[in-house]
DNA sequence: TTTTATGGTTGACTTAAATCAATTGCGGAT
DNA sequence: ATCCGCAATTGATTTAAGTCAACCATAAAA
């Protein structure tokens, strides 16, 4: 990996308060990887070699079981996917692929493996990650296990608003097929909500949302901390 | 605490490697406490104060949102809980209840983030206790939104008939209603559910389960390493 | 500009699951 | 042994969501 590309990458939050030597070394024996839209990046069931973070582009993060897929998460810059997996050396659960062309960072298993046990910052750096990556995941499964398609879309919408500023109209990140498996329903099912809240004066044309009465919206979502806000 | 009990909880995995006297410290400021059945141990939206070590008896790990409720896990002696409200300070996700008599050690979370700050292999051993609860929340998401009601229910006796000693027949660990819940279904869901399994050679005389086909019964429920593998 | 491929929408229908209501079964208390 | 209370089951019905098929919209390619 070239000397710019580090200086970049040794902001992300995985390092934190890491020595900056050994930040350095972990890097070193790093790639920083450009991939086409559409790759598969890791699939289930592997043995996990490379923790994976996301420098620019989308990923999506899926899992795939007879004849049915559903997306676990969409990542952009700054997430790293994977942690666990490498750091307990077992097998991938979940496959991802490249939504867009998108630079990733890979850092070597072995390398981070290594990293934690030696270095105590890094240990925690990682344990704060994967606390956090834990907390996200279940508000994911409280979100599937007690809302319906609708509640869950309402609830998207509202959060996604918020997160491009607030200002009543948004695009829409990725594709809606991508969102529908990412919401758990089929896309069908999608269009019919997105219809269903047009009485709730959300407008739809294309990838741009409208959110023209955030107060109606949100008495149909009813959203709640413990699964809508991200940063809790 | 008393020594005796602390002798006994020393051995928890949660502290592997952690330097004896610290672990010492650690119980010497944490409580050992009794709890009848049915009491609420943690609610959803608290503060996180205790870090939660199930020492026997069963607990309900669920969430409540407008007029549901669903279970999110059942835990038994050795299991910890809300490990990750604790490291980030922040508010539980998740409400928590005995459902038998219990015995759960407390630790203060003040304590568990200091020992967490200073002690290396205390970091480590709360890294790795994340990674695995994440790695089973993944698993439960698939679960949920890759497979009916039926699939869910066959792989979850096929999981425990294979914990209990693979003999072809074992007993129900708690009432069906909180193995509805838990495996995201309704109670009238889970009782069709068992007769559908009828024909699939399973039988239920009460809480005692019978599989007398257990190839058959795989053949339904058609089981993969990334959900069903506990020990991956 | 037309063609073509693909994503999205809509309609009709099926299936899975939830709900409501009425019993039944069972274990503990008396 | 009998009663009580709650869990579990069963039946009838509603509702949510998935499926299949046709069609429409849009953007890239010819």
């Amino acid at each position: 990996m070239r000397g710019e590309d580090i200086e970049e990458m040794r902001r992300l939050p995985l390092f934190a308060d890491v020595d900056p030597a050994r930040i350095e070394a972990m890097l070193r024996a790093s790639f920083l990887q450009r991939f086409p839209a559409h790759v598969e990046l890791v699939r289930e069931g592997d043995l996990a070699d490379f923790l994976h973070v996301v420098v620019d582009g989308q990923v999506e993060v899926f899992s795939a079981y007879r004849d049915r897929e559903t997306t676990v998460s969409v990542l952009g810059a700054g997430n790293s996917f994977i942690v666990a997996a490498v750091v307990l050396d077992r097998i991938y659960l979940k496959s991802a692929r490249a939504l867009t062309p998108a630079r990733i960072l890979l850092i070597p298993a072995e390398a981070v493996r290594r990293y934690f046990a030696e270095d105590a910052a890094f240990a925690r750096a990682l344990a704060v990650e994967l606390a956090i990556a834990y907390r996200s995941v279940v508000k994911e499964l409280k979100n599937q296990k007690l809302r319906s398609s609708l509640e869950r879309l309402a609830n998207w919408l509202l959060v996604r608003e918020e997160e491009t500023g607030s200002r009543g109209r948004f695009e829409l990140p990725f594709e809606k097929r991508i969102l529908a498996a990412r919401l758990g329903m089929a896309p069908e099912v999608l269009s019919r909500s997105f219809a269903a809240l047009a009485s709730y004066k959300v407008s739809v044309k294309g990838s741009e949302i409208q959110i023209r009465d955030g107060d109606a919206l949100r008495r149909l979502a009813k959203p709640t901390p413990t699964i809508d806000n991200p940063a809790i």
